[in-house]
Parts: C-alpha cells; sequence; structure tokens
RNA sequence: GCGAAAGUGGCGGAACUGGUAGACGCGCGAGACUUAGGAUCUCGUGGGCGUGCCCGUGGGGGUUCGAGUCCCCCCUUUCGCACCA
C-alpha cells in the first residue's frame, strides 16, 4: 500500500465532519478548563477565491491550534468572511452581478476551499459580516459609542473623483488621480460620523509597552499614535485685521468666532484675534520670522487684506480642490501666498509676516506653525523661496551665534541670538522657554498626536447602515435598540451618483421613515459604515455566533477572551488591529466586558514571493492553492508552505520545493506501515538520543512559529531513522506521528489508526514529552584551536575537565603540529564545546 | 526624509546568550533498479591547490584568544509612514 494522500484527505475530512472533531459545544464553551482562542485574520472572499497568500496565513495558524490541541487545550479556532465594503461593491459593479447574490457565492467557494486545506475550523461558530444578525450588532456598537458620545458627525474633506463620481479612500488615489479611470481627483468636504479615537490616543499607545506582539506592528502603531512633546503658543494679530471685517465672508467670521471658542486659550476674539501654534521646539521662538497657516484655516478670510485678498482667493480655491493625496506629497515645490497680515511674537515683540501654505496641514496641530527658517528645513525652503528673514537661534558647538546658515540647522546645541537664554542648552531650553511664556500667557505645554478620529461614514451601498434617524423636530435621533437591524434594503441600482451622497438616499421608502421619537416624518442616515467596524469586533462575536440575542455572551466572552493568539497580515498593523484595539477599551469602559486589550499575543506572519518576484495577478505568476493540493495533497502543501521560508518573514514559493516535504511524508508512511502491527519494541540507544532532541527541537520551534526549522528536525531524525537501512522498530517512528500532525493531520490521523489507536490523534493529549536525560549523550565532539583557528574535531566524554580536554588535544598529530616548539600563552576552554590553545 | 527588517553556496534557507559557517530542502553530478517515467534508492556536492592547508557570510575599518553574530563608516534590497511643525 502506497502513500495516498487524496484518498486519506477525503476520508479524514469526512470522519472530522461526522465526528464533530473540530467543533466546540455550548457545553465545552461554557466550561471548558483549558481554553485557547486561536485567532487568524478572516477573509474578504474575493470572487477569485482563496489564494495561496490566504492559505499560507490560515495555515501558519492553523499550526499552532492544532498543536495546542495535542498539548491537550480546548481549542477554538473559528473562520468567517469580511465580506462588506467597496472592495467588493466595486466588483460588483463592473462584472454587473449584485453583491447579494455574489457574496454567497464567492463565500459558499470559500467555504468548500477551506474545508479542503484541513484546517481545523469551528463551522458551528462562522461569522459573515453581511449577515444581518451580524450587522444587528455592529449597529449596536455604533448605538453604544453614539450614547457614550464617541460618535460625533462633523465635517470633513474627502478624494472625489468626477468621473467615477464617488469618494475615494487615499489608498485609491494614484499620483493624485483615481485608480480606475485616470481622473485627476477633487477635494470636498462632506458632513460625516466619525469615533473619537484620539479620547483614547494616550491609552493606545501605553499598553503597548506590555502586550506581547511583534515588534515591527507594535512599532507602526506607535509611529501611527505619533506622540509629539511640546507647547502651544499664541501669536496675537497686529494689523490690519480690524480694518477689513467688512470684506470678509459672513461665514468665514462665524467659523473664526466658533474656533475661538473651542480653543479657549486664543483668547477673547473680539478684542485682540491670537493665532495658536503648536511647535515642538518652543525653544526656538526667537527664530520665528512668520507665520504660515493652513489654506482652510477659519482665519484667514477674516484678516486677509484687500490687497492680498485675490491673490489669497485664487490659492484657497486651487488648495481646495486639488486631491488629498497628491496635496501631501513632501517632495512637491512649496507654494504659498502672503495675506497682508502680521503677527507678533511673544517672545521678541516683532512683527512677522503671515503666509498661508498647503505644507501646513489644518488637521494636524492648530492648522498654523510659528515658522523657524533657521531650525526647520520645511520653513528654511518656503523662506528661501520666498526671500523671507532667517535667523540662527541654536549654534552647534563650535558655532557662535553669527555663524551663517546654508541649511535649517536641526541637531541639539546651545541657544543664541535670544535675550536672557543665550547659552542654554536645547535640552534644558524647551521647558524653560515655555514656562517664561506661559508666565507671560502666550503659551502652554501641549502633547499632540498625529491619530485623527476615525471617519466612518461612507457614501456608498455595501455596508451596514448607521442607526441614526434625522427628524426636523427632534434633530438626530438613534434608531433604538429593538429596532436593529436596520436591514440593508436590495437595491437594483446602487451605483454611486453626481451628488455625494449614498445611494441608499434614493430610496424612498426605506429613506422616508416615522421619528422614533416624535412620530412625525423623519429620514435616514443614509451612509453606511466603514469596514473596518465590522472586523473591529469580529472576535467578540465567534464564541457566541450561536446567540441571537445579545451581541457576545457575558460568560462564554469571560471564559475565552482575550483571543489568545492572533495570526494576520502586518497590512493590518495600524487600521485593524488598532480599531479593534480602541472598540476593546470603550467596551471596557461601558462595562460590557473586563478586559482592554483583545489580543494578548499577535504575530505577524511574512509575504510569499513566487520565484524571486511579487505575485500578481499582471505577472501572472499567481500561485492557485487548488491545482497544487490536487497533485500533492493538502498535506504536503501545508508543510511545504511552512518550510519554505522562516513563517515570520515569508519566504519564496518554487514548484520545485514541493518535493523535499512530499519525501518526508511518503517516507513516514513508509517506515510506519510495516511495523503498525508490531508491539513496541526497544529503541537504540543513538536513535533514543536523538529522537529526545528531535521533540525538544520540534516543541520549540513550534512554540515560536520557527515552524521551518522545525520540519528541518523532522526531516533529519527520518534521514538518522534510515541510515544504513537497518530494521526501523515502532518505537522509533511512532513519536513522529504526532510530531507531524500539525503540520499534516490527514495523514497522521491515518497513520494513528493504523497504529491501533482508536480516538483521533486530536482529541487528546497526544503530543510526547521529551526527557532531558534521554537526549543526553556520553561523548560530545570538541573543537580544538590553535590560535584561534580550527586544528582537531575530538570525541570526548560529556563534561570532560580542562585538563582531560588538554591531554586529549596535546596527543593530537595536527595540534602538535600547529603548537610545535611554543609555550602555550593561553587555554581558553568552553566545557563540551571548544578548547582554543594560544601559543603566540 | 523618518521608522522597521534584511544582505550567507547555483537556489530557498540553517547557525542558541560571540565558540566547529553552510543544518534541512531544491537543483546538480555519479551509480543502482529499470527499457526510457516529472518514480524510487545509494553516494557526492562553497571555492582553490600542494589533501590538510589557504580563502570564504554586501564593502571597508575596529574590539576579541575567537566575529555571520558586537562597535563605527559606507553600499544595496524589501516593507511601513510620509510636508505631523
Amino acid at each position: 500500500m502506497s502513500y495516498d494522500p487524496i484518498a486519506i484527505e477525503t476520508k479524514w475530512q469526512q470522519r472530522w465532519e461526522e465526528r464533530g472533531t473540530n467543533v466546540l459545544s455550548d457545553e465545552q464553551l461554557r466550561t471548558a478548563e483549558r481554553p485557547f482562542y486561536n485567532l487568524m485574520m478572516f477573509p474578504y472572499p474575493s470572487a477569485e477565491g482563496l489564494h495561496v497568500g490566504n492559505m499560507y496565513a490560515f495555515t501558519g495558524a492553523d499550526i499552532y491550534g492544532r498543536w495546542k490541541r495535542l498539548l491537550g487545550e480546548t481549542v477554538f479556532e473559528p473562520i468567517g468572511f469580511d465580506a462588506f465594503g467597496i472592495h467588493s461593491e466595486n466588483f460588483a459593479l463592473r462584472i454587473g452581478t449584485h453583491p447579494m447574490e455574489l457574496i454567497p457565492r464567492n463565500v459558499a467557494n470559500f467555504t468548500r476551499q477551506l474545508r479542503r486545506i484541513g484546517a481545523m475550523y469551528d463551522w458551528n461558530h462562522t461569522v459573515d459580516t453581511t449577515d444581518p444578525s451580524y450587522y444587528r450588532w455592529t449597529q449596536w456598537l455604533f448605538l453604544q459609542l453614539f450614547h457614550a458620545g464617541l460618535a460625533e458627525k462633523k465635517e470633513a474633506p474627502v478624494n472625489w473623483c468626477p468621473s467615477c463620481k464617488t469618494v475615494l479612500a487615499n489608498e485609491q488615489v494614484i499620483a493624485g488621480a483615481c485608480e480606475r479611470c485616470g481622473t485627476m481627483v477633487e477635494q470636498r468636504t462632506l458632513s460625516q460620523w466619525f469615533f473619537r479615537i484620539t479620547h483614547y490616543a494616550q491609552r493606545l499607545l501605553d499598553n503597548l509597552s506590555w502586550i506581547d506582539w511583534s515588534e515591527s506592528t507594535r512599532k507602526a502603531q506607535e509611529n501611527w499614535i505619533g506622540r509629539s512633546e511640546g507647547a502651544e503658543i499664541r501669536f496675537t494679530v497686529a494689523s490690519p485685521w480690524q480694518a477689513t471685517p467688512h470684506t470678509a465672508a459672513a461665514d468665514a467670521v462665524d467659523r473664526a468666532r466658533a474656533y475661538h471658542r473651542a480653543h479657549p486659550g486664543a483668547g477673547e476674539f473680539e478684542q485682540h484675534l491670537e493665532i495658536p501654534v503648536f511647535t515642538t521646539r518652543p525653544d526656538t521662538i526667537f527664530g520665528a520670522t512668520f507665520l504660515v497657516l493652513a489654506p482652510e484655516h477659519p482665519v484667514v478670510g477674516w484678516i486677509t487684506t484687500d490687497a492680498q485678498r485675490a491673490e489669497v482667493e485664487a490659492y484657497r480655491d486651487r488648495a481646495a480642490t486639488m486631491d488629498l493625496v497628491s496635496r501631501k506629497k513632501a517632495d512637491k515645490e512649496k507654494t504659498g501666498v502672503f495675506t497682508g497680515a502680521y503677527a507678533t511674537n511673544p517672545a521678541n515683540g516683532a512683527e512677522i509676516p503671515i503666509w498661508i501654505a498647503d505644507y501646513v496641514l489644518m488637521e494636524y496641530g492648530t492648522g498654523a506653525i510659528m515658522a523657524v527658517p533657521g531650525h526647520d528645513e520645511r520653513d528654511f525652503e518656503f523662506a528661501t523661496q520666498f526671500g523671507l528673514d532667517i535667523r540662527r537661534v541654536i549654534a552647534a558647538p563650535g558655532e557662535s551665534d553669527l555663524t551663517p546658515l546654508e541649511a535649517a540647522y536641526v541637531g541639539e546645541g546651545t541657544v543664541v541670538n535670544s535675550g536672557e537664554f543665550d547659552g542654554t542648552s536645547t535640552a534644558a531650553a524647551p521647558a524653560l522657554m515655555t514656562r517664561w511664556l506661559a508666565a507671560r500667557d502666550a503659551a502652554e505645554p501641549r502633547v499632540n498626536f498625529r491619530l485623527h478620529d476615525w471617519c466612518i461614514s461612507r457614501q456608498r451601498y455595501w455596508g451596514p447602515p448607521i442607526p441614526i434617524i434625522y427628524c426636523d423636530a427632534c434633530g438626530t435621533v438613534p434608531v433604538p435598540e429593538h429596532d436593529l437591524p436596520v436591514v440593508l434594503p436590495q437595491v437594483d441600482n446602487y451605483k454611486p451618483d453626481e451628488s455625494g451622497v449614498s445611494p441608499l438616499a434614493r430610496v424612498e421608502e426605506w429613506y422616508r421613515v416615522p421619528c422614533p421619537r416624535c412620530g412625525g416624518q423623519a429620514r435616514r442616515e443614509s451612509d453606511v459604515s466603514d469596514t473596518f467596524l465590522d472586523s473591529a469586533w469580529y472576535f467578540l462575536r465567534y464564541p457566541s455566533a450561536r446567540r441571537d440575542d445579545v451581541p457576545f455572551d457575558a460568560a462564554i466572552t469571560q471564559r475565552w477572551l482575550p483571543v489568545n493568539m492572533y495570526i494576520g497580515g502586518e497590512e493590518h498593523a495600524v487600521l485593524h488591529l488598532l480599531y479593534s484595539r480602541f472598540l476593546t477599551m470603550v467596551l471596557k469602559d461601558l462595562g460590557h466586558i473586563d478586559f482592554e486589550e483583545p489580543f494578548t499575543t499577535f504575530r505577524k506572519h511574512g509575504l510569499l514571493i513566487k520565484e524571486g518576484s511579487k505575485m500578481s495577478k499582471s505577472r501572472g505568476n499567481v500561485v492557485i492553492p487548488d491545482e497544487y493540493i490536487e497533485r500533492w495533497g493538502a498535506d504536503t502543501f501545508r508543510t511545504y508552505l511552512m518550510f519554505l521560508g522562516p513563517y515570520q518573514e515569508g519566504g519564496d514559493f518554487r514548484d520545485q520545493g514541493l518535493q523535499g516535504p512530499y519525501g518526508l511524508l511518503k517516507r513516514l508512511w513508509d517506515s510506519i506501515v510495516p511495523v503498525a502491527e508490531l508491539g513496541n519494541e526497544v529503541i537504540a540507544p543513538e536513535l533514543e538520543r536523538r529522537l529526545h532532541r528531535t521533540i525538544r527541537k520540534v516543541t520549540e520551534d513550534i512554540a515560536a512559529l520557527r515552524y521551518n526549522t522545525a520540519i528541518a528536525a523532522l526531516m533529519e531524525y527520518m534521514n538518522a531513522l534510515r541510515e544504513g537501512g537497518r530494521a526501523i522498530s515502532r518505537a522509533e517512528v511512532e513519536p513522529l506521528v504526532p510530531l507531524v500532525a500539525p503540520f499534516a493531520p490527514h495523514l497522521a490521523e491515518e497513520l494513528w489508526e493504523q497504529l491501533g489507536h482508536r480516538d483521533g490523534i486530536f482529541t487528546g493529549s497526544n503530543w510526547p514529552a521529551f526527557d532531558e536525560d534521554k537526549a543526553r549523550a556520553d561523548t560530545v565532539e570538541v573543537a580544538v584551536q590553535v590560535n584561534g583557528r580550527l586544528r582537531a574535531r575530538l570525541q570526548l566524554p560529556l563534561g570532560a575537565s580542562e585538563a582531560q580536554a588538554r591531554e586529549a588535544a596535546q596527543a593530537d598529530e595536527n595540534v602538535c603540529r600547529f603548537v610545535g616548539e611554543s609555550a602555550v600563552r593561553k587555554v581558553i576552554y568552553v566545557p563540551d564545546r571548544l578548547l582554543n590553545l594560544v601559543v603566540k
């Protein structure tokens, strides 16, 4: 009987299904004593089907889960589908099939493929984000945030493609143009729903210090949150704003007033106009020679002089229509316009000009900066271009206040040209000067974050409707929880149009609704929510997926969460993982759960390339798992994927590479089948030693996700087993079955059965224990060096003393030759490893 | 520009806190069995020559008895973020 992977795999997939091997009962969910929640990032079910990247990710996670199970833990390993979103909708539009028809078809195909790869998914606890029984709770989540004051509606700029008539995400804008039609993208301002994730910025940052995550992922989040310490400094507008109120647009004045109300530090608007700026370098305040405001800054219309008005308006119009991506290009030439107004530098009383320029962003800090061209590269470039003053206020060691600046000096040094602060070091100056400015009521210390509030509105069709109703009498009214879900209606024409309003607004019978509060005529919010909201809480839903009366069962959640191991792609290092953390914190604060970090351990997996180059449809080198599985079997394919490189770094997929892992499985089959009927025999001492070393190595490597070296160790042992062509005993080969089981679960089950075990290998604690004593050898090879160069390798008893080692070394012919007549001046001895004789 | 990671045979990749570089696999070479199969098995496989020595981990310096590993400078690649004040 030869190894027939397809037959074995079919048999065991059927068995698992019949026996419910991978399914957790309600009882287990409620009472498991050693629960282990093993999670992988759920896929977006594309029409192309499961690709090898998905399979790589899932297999690596599955191996970990199966290993935990062999250790006797109760492992919950669910899978689901992240099927809402622009991605699916655009694809549906292109091929002309409605998403409500397309998605179930894709999900069915994915399910078939996922069953075939041999992962131990619990198919009784799946999640589909497009199912009303799921998004009902996504909407519930929105309401919790709304009631907590963490959801607010405000205006924000978006990318707009005038040809596709739709809002684009930043990732869909390539070099200023729409990725699909190539039309130049514009900026539009729409009123949208935001979650106040910025309120949690500090906590999201702080917790990074203790969660067990891949280092690169933690760093990415840290950078994304972007904490900066500095000061907010207020500059008074000196002139001539009083002279021009009649020419300012009324709404600009209103917005300026509102802005000043929101920034209490900005002073009394009617008496004197103050512009607050954020800086991380308050120690350079004496070098601030002009201010720059973002073009959309609310006070611009108010301070601009008549003489400059036309030019300023033209610049603002241009900035307003430019797309958000190309505007933020750093290598673009600096542009800007003088407003005609001046502000007073609170440090030295100097009157400095106020400019507007698009290199200053409204969404960061206060939307205005004090420009210090001497010590900021961007300001230096701007000042050089427009002939503005450049002042040195920091001197590097060896420089004086008179050394000319040829470029911005951004390093450390000593304060100069700054009155009483001259001579202070840049280490001490920021705090000192902030305090000094604060005493004059012109500044206070401030911490700023790069993180922005999370815009969850999408003016599209394929998503969960945001559960809000607008009533002329009652205003913004949340949909009562008992009215959830707000079901996404079946709409034939779901294509977005010119208006920038969601297609749902065109569905009269859905859009018009009585106000839940007063019963009067009202209308629904027609935007749907971001796909990232669906995926930000799905891990909470899985264990409770069979409950339809609550989003998550309290007792089950208590037992199973937070997730013990989460494995996924680095591409979700920020958005998905950050949003999940944020929502978990919110749910904790609202008393729904008792933990605030959703994933105790997170590990990123690497990316696969094909024969040295990136896999892509255009290259035509995308690996489709189905073909390989058909030819080699899922076990070989899984094992190969894990063998081709370190899991957390990815690797190169080469067709010929499957041969090696196939050989391992085949040889395992060939050596077990003949001994299956035999009882346990005595194991050869040398093999026993190697066996226990192999058990130790495989155990440690799997725990650390070093699957490639775990497989290599199995191969090594298999080679040793076959050495010399002698007969293999059952005791020598049987332990390999559980060791290989995480990688090749079908084969392992079959062999386990043939070895006479009645229960499946994954239903008990069948992972072999390693015995340190048995792993130990009597003798070890010790390297002998003379002057650091290898001259001999000696077999010495384990734990040999230095004297013994030296004696053995001096008896070696080659060693003698190199030592010669010289005296040994120094001896370095690392027991059981190395002896180095220094004779120089 | 900032951040992260990485450069090792023909190729994918091993090498724990500095201690025998190249495990394991692919490929290749030779042989066996075969009548021609993308099968299986055995042996060999970093380079060089004087066959036990020399040279070898992107390049150049350094520390050390000893460096792929640590330090400094440079080059290259990949991946994030990118005018964040």
